[in-house]
RNA sequence: GGUCCUGUGGCCGAGUGGCUAGGCAGAGCUCUGCAAAAGCUCCCACAGCGGUUCGAAUCCGCUCGGGACCU
């Protein structure tokens, strides 16, 4: 065990993360890991909440702006991604600071994915399009009798979970419980996790007003540029998915700026209730912690 | 003052005598490769009082609160 460090930053949505990662990055004098599911995109700019060029300047950011639209970003992206990066800052800073919002490609890093064999993307386009075309009874039935080990377990309305074990069966021939080892890895530096919160009604205040500001800074045409990539999934996000009925002209844009806000408070409810169970996190009130006081 | 309509949980909303409507909001939760994703659970209301009835949100009366029209 060395005696590097990574501090991570979790907490939900609009809590004020991204400053304080930036005075941590600054006191340590070292450089911040994102670990968010949809600021790495390049295309995605106002909707995301991205850092502004002027926080972004004051420490080098990494995982934020990296990647395309295009390209297929998961946990486990994530984590090489993570690990590769940390690896090489250590070579000359005792720290790094990871922050963002996504528990599960956090958890990938500290914890480790069990080693599942790549898929053939072919199977999973497969699998969609039957998916959308004879609907959640088919995904059952196929998972039911193909892979009867998950069905017994795995969640039988979920969708997502149903075309997961589906395609590693058909993938793979084997259950993707068998590989789900659950062996939780130790990495070779010490992980802090510090965790940001704020009274629920002081929050969600804060995420309406967060998107008031997005609106009014540009994001229905941020939305209307990125149009044609909207089948991608990572367009499949609060802040863009809204705006579709309203170009359809079937919702007023009250009602999209109702949405946005509505869903983002459920996202970050949804994230509150998986880092309240995660026992290594110190939580502190987002507007009383000091980061000279952690670092 | 008179006539008629109306009153369902935080909101919307179905139900005209017996069975949990439902949706939204809210809360709780799940979580190993789409995670800003996907899914699960909870929230048992019928304005009040009295009557009819084996049984009333549902029928009757009164009171209270809305609304429309008439004078």
């Amino acid at each position: 065990m060395s005696n590097n460090t990574v501090y991570i930053i979790v907490g939900p949505t609009a809590v004020g993360k991204t400053s304080f990662a930036i005075a941590l990055a600054q006191q340590l004098k070292t450089e911040i890991i994102s670990a968010d599911a949809r600021q790495c995109y390049a295309e995605l700019n106002i909707g995301v909440a991205r850092p502004s060029l002027e926080e972004l300047s004051k420490v080098p950011h990494h995982f934020i702006s990296s990647h395309s639209v295009n390209d297929t970003i998961n946990a486990q992206v994530f984590e090489n991604y993570a690990l590769a990066k940390v690896e090489e800052l250590f070579k000359t800073h005792p720290s790094v600071v990871i922050v963002g919002g996504a528990g599960l490609y956090i958890k990938a890093f500290c914890e480790g994915l069990d080693m599942i064999p790549e898929i053939d993307p072919a199977i999973r386009e497969d699998i969609i399009k039957q998916y959308d075309q004879l609907g959640l009874r088919w995904l059952q039935k196929e998972v039911s009798v193909k892979d009867p080990l998950y069905w017994a377990k795995g969640e039988q309305q979920n969708p997502q979970r149903l075309m997961r074990a589906l395609e590693v069966i058909l993938g793979t021939g084997a259950s993707i419980v068998s590989f789900q080892i659950k062996n939780k890895v130790t990495r070779p530096f010490n992980i802090v996790k510090i965790g940001l919160e704020l009274p629920r009604e002081e929050l969600y205040e804060r995420i309406n007003q967060r998107v008031l500001t997005m609106v009014e800074n540009g994001l229905e045409q941020e939305v209307r540029d990125l149009l044609p990539k909207f089948h991608l999934n990572a367009l499949q996000t609060v802040g863009y998915s809204e705006w579709l009925p309203y170009f359809e002209g079937i919702v007023s844009k009250e009602k999209v700026i109702e949405n946005i806000q509505q869903n983002t408070r459920h996202y970050a409810k949804r994230q509150m209730t998986w880092f309240k169970k995660d026992p290594e996190i110190t939580w502190h009130q987002s507007d009383q912690v000091n980061a000279a006081k952690i670092g």
